[in-house]
DNA sequence: GAAATCGTCAACCGATTGGTTAAATATCCC
DNA sequence: GGGATATTTAACCAATCGGTTGACGATTTC
């Protein structure tokens, strides 16, 4: 899979790699900023789209530790991801 | 959310806590196995599932790097997951 | 061998999903 | 003001989803 939201971009932007309405792309948007996953913020009569990665992020910790019977330390995988993004040359 | 496989279960211990027919239930479960999440396995009249954590565990890895501009480092973010799941104090 | 248990299959159903078009609402630009 | 651009809304539709019930095959138990 490719990136899907590169930096901030515009609806129209988001639409435009694919052969679908530009409604359609608007409603996925929609739901995608009630899940928490992205953002939008309009200004002028343009609403820009950025990515939260945060919400992505908490769904992977959760999955990661699913059917564990010894549960993975959630702290240290969160230290993990922490050093990772701040200096990935520590993790390395 | 609770534990919804533990160790090997029948198709019937699946089913138990919830109220929603056996036929239901087994075809979740049927889908779950197409998925890789579970697997199936049946010995005489009783079809014993478990869970394949490797399968969550594989999304989850997805999961935690997208809409990394820098992306992180998966490998060290498994030999982290391998290093917890072989000794928990390790990474604590 | 008859009855009970385990699970699946087939047919069916209403609700939801995921898309379409067309019209409407803002905003920007000349 | 008026045309182009950006986005949302509404109505609509076919396909899929997620469940039900009832019948069935296979296995175990008595």
């Amino acid at each position: 899979m490719t990136m899907l939201l590169e930096d901030d971009m515009a609806v129209t932007d988001v639409a435009e790699p694919f052969e679908m309405s530009l409604a359609a792309i608007s409603k996925h948007l929609s739901i995608l900023t009630r899940a928490g996953l992205i953002s939008q913020e309009k200004r002028g009569r343009v609403k820009w789209c950025k990515l939260e990665p945060d919400a992505m992020r908490d769904a992977s910790v959760w999955m990661q530790g699913f059917g564990q019977f010894e549960p993975v330390n959630l702290d240290a995988f969160e230290r993990f991801l922490a050093a990772e993004l701040a200096d990935p040359s520590k993790t390395s």
